[in-house]
DNA sequence: CATTGATACAACCATATGGTTGTATCAACC
DNA sequence: GGTTGATACAACCATATGGTTGTATCAATG
């Protein structure tokens, strides 16, 4: 079904507005249709519907219809596409201490190679 | 030292981005001038300067003047506040699904009650 | 100390974004 | 099937963003 080509622009953009978190938020647990959010946030519906929009685009959420309303849920595999990549730069991280952490234990033998003084490149 | 009061808009906003969130894995491992940084991509100096101001200011990098450079250098930090908030909307998540579970073992002594017509308010 | 390598910054442009109001669609319900 | 509740969309505006070129700063270095 392929969620989202991991297309991390709109979805790092999206996630990038305090009332486009807070409708994810709200729409991890409750069931609320667009108007219902809207009345939450002290701006039109029309803007409101326009943040729907976007994190709809981002694959940040889905609607369905029920009844006369399209009830907006969060989509938790957009989140988890957003955390893994954060969690490779994680990663990397750790990686690059390991490598410096090595390169300290190769030097070890001889000490006061780099000390008190460095050339730098 | 208070590395970042937590403003997840230009956090996120600074990771979306390609160019940028290349830059910040980048410069997880090497150690480049702003410079250095500036060859690895198809536009002028003073774009990619640009975008590191705006990962410097996210708080998502660290420029370190060493002999005539800047070393940009990415703080773990910011990912991991940017990550906490991910992981914050999935322990929602979690909750939900738990709180739904709760309620179906609940109402298993009652089955029908649900059953064949929802009344939607 | 004058030169120069590396960076910062200002001014400018095109397009994107976040908000508004107004209108159109469209399924529920009487 | 006409009315209405809920949503979508168009047009518009102000400001932000991502790019450009050009100039200024500023510390290393000869």
């Amino acid at each position: 079904m392929q969620i989202a080509p991991a297309d991390f622009d709109p979805l790092f953009a999206a996630l990038a507005d305090h009332t486009r978190r807070d409708i994810v938020r709200r729409a991890i647990s409750a069931e609320e249709g667009v108007l219902e959010l809207a009345n939450h946030y002290p701006m039109s519906f029309a803007a409101v519907q326009k943040h729907v929009a976007v994190l709809e685009r981002a694959g940040l959420i889905t609607k369905q219809r029920i009844g006369r309303r399209r009830v907006v849920r969060t989509n938790l595999e957009a989140l988890l596409v957003a955390r893994r990549l954060l969690d490779q730069y994680e990663e990397l991280w750790r990686a690059r201490i390991d490598r410096m952490n090595e390169l300290i234990a190769e030097s070890d033998g001889a000490i006061d190679t780099v000390e008190t003084k460095g050339s730098k490149r």
